[in-house]
DNA sequence: ATTGAAACTTGATCGTT
DNA sequence: AACGATCAAGTTTCAAT
């Protein structure tokens, strides 16, 4: 693993793209280097498949945080203070809940230090309130097609106009 | 929208594959058909790269619920409560969490009777204590390759032996 | 380990139904 | 809208460095 691997892993998640000559294009890295390295990764379990799922461990993001972040109520900051959990490196997810004004964020880290350095950045945050994080033990399921999670007749049932 | 949109979609997300090669053999849908189906998809912005994206409110997955899910605590409980949790219909994402024994729970439902329905199945689970649930009303961030969350220095420095 | 060029496989297009 | 045949474009291999 070395900054080649990275600027290839960057290019495919960044651009939304997993083939050599796209890759090529992105990165100027010629298309049969990037080949020799795409199956290296492969080997070494770092991407997955053919739509290039990334394994967090191997990539050394081996710490998941979820937090409620509680901020103060007012007209359009749930705008400007979602944005801005979102800027904190290393996070992945934010949603906006209903109820009070809270968010649930969930992001990445690599290590005990960047957690806690996380969570102070999270309350640097003007309007937030106070926030309550819990660490992942396991990660029992993540599934990043959504439409996988239905039996194929209930979704059918749903979106099927007949 | 039709089932044999469904099954091209299915195809993509459980066998990881986004090709009309691939999802022909799949399917037994000739590549020229799925090409002209993919085409629509992304037309309607159903699907939105080359990896394949999908739009869940596109899909009728409009609503999402995330959960806090206590469970008594016991030997081996957490794996199986956990399984348990990820095959209810819907579920996106279950993280076993430290301290207590409980889960985080994502999951994308169609509307408000499935939403009911998605709890009361967690609550009907073995070992279930309680559960407390909150809706999303924004997606402030969802982002499937963790590796975008982070500057290429920072992972650089975490990732690279020199 | 890297790369340019060759060989091969696949995706995209087109015309017919 | 569906699809078989065709063509363009891509991926994979290979030999030289």
């Amino acid at each position: 693993m070395d900054k080649k691997d990275i600027k290839i892993l960057q290019a495919i998640a960044e651009e939304g793209i997993n083939s050599p000559e796209k890759i090529e294009e992105c990165t100027d890295i010629p298309k049969s280097t990037v080949h020799y390295r795409l199956n290296q990764l492969r080997e070494q379990g770092i991407i997955k498949n053919d739509i290039c799922d990334m394994d967090l461990s191997e990539l050394g993001l081996s710490i998941t945080v979820i937090s409620e972040v509680y901020a103060e109520f007012g007209e359009g900051y749930h705008e400007t203070v979602g944005e801005e959990l979102a800027e904190v490196e290393g996070v992945n997810q934010v949603y906006f809940t209903m109820g009070d004004t809270d968010f649930i964020v969930i992001a990445n880290v690599t290590d005990r230090a960047m957690a806690e350095s996380l969570v102070s950045d999270y309350e640097s945050i003007d309007k937030i309130d106070r926030t309550s994080s819990r660490f992942v033990i396991t990660r029992v399921k993540n599934e990043s097609h959504p439409i996988n999670d239905f039996g194929a007749d209930t979704l059918a049932d749903a979106l099927i106009e007949e």
